[in-house]
RNA sequence: GCCGAUGUGGCGCAGUGGUAGCGCAUUCGAUUCGUAAUCGAACGGUCGGGAGUUCGAAUCUCCCCAUCGGCCCCA
């Protein structure tokens, strides 16, 4: 595990970053060379250094093979060789200008006339081949290791990340110091796979997905629903102590919902088609599946009138939400098109605002927390784009919501950063970012602040002066939804879920066949306390069995056979410790069981 | 949605134009066995779907679907 990784023994993290990142670019820059070499039709664009290696965009009528890319590979090897010096040349703008042209390199040129006229532009020469660059660069390809870097994929991606320009075919390698290194690396990237929720979840048999009920639509197996529930349960104890209401609300409702809510025009693309309910195929009436829950919660709301003695009101729900994603970006449980969030909207007065948004930042702690996420996560604090117009709501009420959010994150501690153009259309979000064994980003919990939606809806409660007031709304999923959250578990633990959570706790084994009478008296003990038992009935040796019980990652196994049959008692084995030694039934339940309770 | 790759029994794979094969799993039989794999046998696929080329296709062509790697997107 990652737990008592000690960095400094890392050797990736040996070399100096600064000299990684010059290397790695360098790479690329031979990468381009080579191919230009072996393609002298492909066109150049731009090729930087990236975690742990590096890529370069090529425009090519004809896509680029593995084969191809083990030539310019072996290219790349000939030209670090031969110890090239790469020079950094200044260069007049005309006769850079004029260079570009004749060599009809159409993406360098578009850069070019970009750039900042009152800065100097430099190119990089290596050999006869030379590339429009700022640096920096390593002073000769023979500082480049031979066999520390490798080629790795091709993808597409578009010119200037605009799918509305051309689609560029991007080569991707990683790059090292040392062949030690890039083994290392490679030897980790084997070991990362192998932790694979959509490959572990079919080992363990948690979730499944049907090419007739659809792509992003998971089917949950009685393990994986196991789990769900485990989490689930944690969850709404925790929010019923901190004074949340639980409410339920169809999947389906009228279009009309959001438009007043405004998704139905933020949104429509990214809805499952509306289901129209007149002859009119056209018609925008009908019926559409929930993006999200929210403008529900706000009908709740509307239900009846408040008074300011009832705020905050917060209503909880397990909602499950169905997007349309585009069916190149799904992916497992990461990315799905029906999930559920483990939703909840406060309903606060403004005085409020400030310290409900604190608790509910304490409460997405206490649950990371209990999931021994660790410090695994950051806060990022999405703030609206400045410049952009696809938000609603006043300038003022943006304001009032970014200011309660950083005070927050100020006040708490928290490590954030701020990223602007990342908030939702109707309030910026506090959402909380957690970085997974590949070094992958991906959110999870958030919170949300919103004066928007009141308004759209008209909300409000009656204030002690008996004038009608506008409430403020906090959006908040601490897991942000069960789907990811329990892939990116299924990753961060290996499969391996700490008791609380595993679907199978116990499995009891009988040595032979003449025990699963009393192995089955066992089990019975313990599922009258709740706890989650199996029996191993099949007609197999110890051995085999403790071998299909460690590789179905069962926490806890009970060996019994003559001699705890006539004792009353187990040999207990847990997959963290081994063999623990013979137990007596109370003291095996208060072992299980307070291992549960501690969330151990 | 875009670019590329892949798609063979439950899972992992072999098979590149002549009537589908291996390992694991499963089932049955033998064994009744003490801390990571007992032995034997059987069952199981028409090769993602459809159309086409061919005397003949898992193997070639086209369309569609899904998955994977990226891009774009992500309330």
């Amino acid at each position: 595990m990652v737990a008592n990784f000690d960095p400094s023994q890392d050797i990736l993290r040996q070399s100096d970053p600064e000299k990684l990142h010059r290397l790695r670019h360098s790479t690329s820059h031979i990468l381009a060379m080579a191919v230009q070499k072996l393609y002298p039709e492909t066109k150049v664009t731009i090729g930087p250094a990236i975690d742990n290696g590096f890529y370069y965009d090529f425009d090519r009528p004809t896509p680029f093979t593995p084969d191809d890319l083990k030539r310019i590979e072996r290219e790349m090897r000939r030209i670090v060789q031969q110890k090239l010096p790469m020079v950094r040349e200044e260069v007049p703008r005309e006769a850079m200008r004029e260079q570009l042209v004749a060599l009809k390199e159409p993406y360098k040129l578009e850069l070019f006339d970009g750039f900042d006229p009152n800065v100097p532009v430099t190119l990089y020469r290596t050999g006869d081949w030379w590339d429009l660059c700022s640096g920096p660069h390593v002073e000769s390809t023979g500082d480049i290791n031979a066999n520390a870097f490798k080629l790795r994929s091709v993808a597409g991606a578009y010119w200037r990340g605009d799918e509305n320009r051309p689609m560029l075919q991007r080569i991707y390698g990683t790059a090292w110091e040392t062949p030690e290194q890039l083994e290392e690396y490679l030897r980790r990237e084997e070991e990362a796979k192998k932790r694979d929720h959509r490959k572990l979840g079919r080992e363990l048999g948690l979730f499944a997905f049907s090419d007739l009920v659809g792509p992003g639509l998971p089917l949950w197996t009685p393990k994986g629903a196991l789990l769900r529930y485990t989490l689930e349960e944690f969850l709404r104890k925790e929010q019923v102590k901190r004074g949340y209401q639980q409410v339920i609300t169809p999947h389906i409702a009228r279009v009309d919902l959001f438009k007043t809510s405004g998704h139905w025009f933020k949104y429509k693309e990214d809805m499952f088609p509306l289901m129209a309910t007149g002859e009119d195929p056209n018609s925008e009436e009908g019926f559409v599946m929930k993006p999200m829950n929210c403008p529900f919660h706000i009908q709740i709301y509307k239900s009846e009138l408040h008074s300011y003695r009832e705020l905050p009101i917060r209503y909880a729900e397990f909602g499950t939400v169905y997007r349309y994603e585009q069916s190149g970006e799904l992916g497992g449980l990461t990315r799905v098109r029906g999930f559920t969030v483990d939703d909840s909207h406060l309903f606060v007065t403004p005085e409020q605002l400030d310290d409900e948004f604190k608790k509910v930042v304490d409460l997405i702690q206490f649950v990371f927390k209990a999931l021994q996420l660790g410090d695994s996560f950051s806060a990022r604090l999405s703030f609206r784009d400045p410049t952009s117009d696809k938000y609603i709501g006043s300038d003022e009420s943006w304001e009032k919501a970014q200011g309660a959010i950083l005070r927050a994150a100020q006040e708490m501690d928290l490590q954030y950063f701020i990223a602007e153009g990342e908030a939702a259309f109707y309030g910026p979000k506090l959402d909380f970012i957690f970085r997974d064994v590949l070094g992958r980003e991906w959110q999870l919990g958030t919170v949300q602040v919103d004066y928007n939606l009141p308004e759209r809806f008209d909300l409000e409660y009656v204030a002690e002066d008996s004038t009608r007031r506008r409430p403020v709304m906090i959006h908040r999923a601490p897991f942000g939804s069960l789907e990811r959250l329990i892939g990116i578990l299924i990753e961060h633990y290996a499969g391996d879920f700490p008791l609380w959570l595993a679907p199978v706790q116990v499995r009891v084994l009988p040595v032979s066949e003449q025990f699963i009478g009393y192995a089955e008296s066992i089990k019975d003990r313990l599922i009258s306390q709740s706890v989650r038992v199996e029996v191993d009935s099949s007609n197999e040796r110890l051995g085999k069995k403790i071998r299909n019980s460690e590789t179905a990652k069962v926490p806890v196994m009970l060996v019994v056979g003559e001699s705890e049959s006539t004792s009353d008692t187990v040999a207990v084995r847990t997959r963290a410790d081994g063999d623990k030694g013979t137990m007596g039934i109370d003291d095996l339940l208060a072992y299980v069981l307070g291992r549960i309770e501690a969330r151990a």
